[in-house]
DNA sequence: CTGAAAGCGCTTACAG
DNA sequence: CTGAAAGCGCTTACAG
């Protein structure tokens, strides 16, 4: 039972090859009658035209790209995962790399899904990753995290995440509201969100503490002990891993009653404190958003949009 | 500037088509300066064989694919990282699909690879799975963590992780022993290291104290405590999610002296408590292992390999 | 060692 | 509404 061709199809309908290609693509100018024939054949023994033959002829492999800087990072894993799931639906192949924040590597896997043609691509940006030619693959790009002028972009609202956060500890009479971040030289992760933080204080004429450090655990709980010393009644963390380090730091030193807010949620920092108030920053739709974006380029629109997603602030 | 093609090139360098093609392919019965000239025009103007028109005379399109239960899952997603950068280095393209512990959802998947004539898949098994028919992809198939006869498997060697963590409670004066795992529905992570546990009781002349639940944080909470009640002074945790939950119940009751094992680590447990003794799964290592295994399948090997990845275990 | 020719499985302009 | 023919960009048996 050796693979089918159209030539088949056709011996087998009576007709020229011609006429099934048509009913394939569905080309409405073939007779009702010998649609119903070929089609039924076609459904009879199992045949799939070659998507390779059809590539052939200017009906691209429907594919995309997507690059993640880690497999290993939730929230990217999250988005991801939604992105395969639509394009999947959508019959399209999904090519999977990793940058690792590494800017040739990034290069490298733009060059290569441009070899490989996918029809567009969706990538994580990061803070070092340069400029990106934005008409490759025909414009179709939406960068995650990181916006470029003109290129589409979706981005988390992680200012507003602080806000949120900034104000329900000062609602709830925390006088001393610190800031527990990554370093500055972390646009989306580090910059933005210190940049909130400080302009709430601003706001609120409240003296600005803050700790800036890399996303460790260790270095969390390291902040968060810094920043209590340094007079602090409440924190608000950056990321999750900060989170995760300064709620340990205080189940540790058994100082959970210190209000802890955090921009990021995940399970281990609800098992951690179940009651934190905290910013689900939503990336799955993140995700969602962006395999919409990229459709839709896909099918002809070229305009390009940044969009933002709103957090979740949660409270159990 | 359009697509070059192999006429283009041979135009360019005064040959034929012919030629030029089996310069491409390293066809050694070309004369080595007709070579050199032609590599050098192909390097100089950037040509490159439409992959497509290659894969119309039976040169496959390189590629393959992997299914994974669950992208988020940290194992899983070391595995796969390992796996995309190993068949990346090769110019295979790889195709990544989320089976979600779906039966149904996994034979789609693989009836999809089928149709997009990947040249095998690697896939993540789970209990509930049912037989996969083996024949499919000429027999390239290499499942991780579950094991099937006629099909080649990676898995990890947890009931070894369990019996070192046993001993090492052992060495360490405990006596009672207790062991809080995951239901025995679930063969790998649930079945096999529990029989490990009681095996270990059996060969230590040790009452067993067991509680199986969910793999959820709380549930490991709430097992630990109901462990410690029923009298045990030392757990063994049969998974990163159970060893969360003991670890944050034991901080909060301050009573992180007891002692505390785990089969399988990561960053959380880590920061809970640095000093655990603990067994790290390798599961980049498995990875690696699977996508050699494939590797070699593809490239003719028919013999059918279990392979057995040895956990290592750590305490800093 | 190399080229002309046939063929891979489709699509589509052309002619009917 | 439908078929014969040309063409997509390669590979490879054949002949030289």
């Amino acid at each position: 039972m050796k693979k089918l061709t159209i030539r088949d199809i056709a011996e087998l309908a009576g007709v020229g090859k011609s006429t099934v290609s048509r009913v394939i693509n569905n080309d409405p100018k073939v007779k009702a009658e010998t649609q119903k024939k070929i089609r039924d054949i076609i459904k009879e023994v199992g045949y799939k035209p070659s998507a390779v033959a059809r590539a052939m002829n200017n009906q691209p492999i429907k594919s995309i790209g997507i690059i993640v800087t880690r497999l290993s990072s939730s929230s990217e894993n999250q988005a991801l995962s939604e992105i395969i799931d639509f394009f999947h639906q959508h019959e399209y192949e999904v090519l999977v790399l990793e940058s690792r924040y590494d800017c040739e590597l990034l290069n490298t896997h733009i060059e290569l899904m441009v070899q490989k043609q996918v029809e567009g691509i969706i990538f994580f940006g990061f803070s070092e990753q340069g400029l990106i030619n934005k008409d490759l693959f025909n414009g179709n790009i939406v960068m995650i995290a990181v916006e470029q002028a003109g290129i589409s972009s979706v981005t988390t609202n992680s200012q507003l995440a602080v806000k949120h956060c900034f104000e329900h500890l000062k609602a709830n009479n925390a006088q001393h509201i610190a800031f527990l971040g990554v370093h500055e030289s972390d646009i989306q992760t580090g910059k933005l969100r210190l940049d909130a933080y400080k302009q709430q204080c601003q706001a609120h004429n409240v003296e600005p503490i803050i700790y800036l450090t890399d996303m460790e655990y260790l270095n969390g709980a390291m902040g968060c002990k810094t920043l209590l010393k340094a007079g602090a009644d409440a924190i608000i963390c950056g990321t999750e891993r900060l989170t995760g380090g300064a709620l340990v730091h205080l189940l540790r030193e058994d100082k959970i009653t210190v209000p802890i807010t955090a921009v990021g949620i995940n399970d281990y920092i609800r098992m951690l404190n179940p009651a934190i108030f905290a910013a689900d920053l939503q990336y799955a739709k993140v995700g969602r958003e962006a395999a919409i974006l990229l459709f839709q380029k896909i099918k002809g629109s070229n305009k390009n949009t940044d969009t933002v997603v709103e957090p979740i602030m949660i409270q159990n």
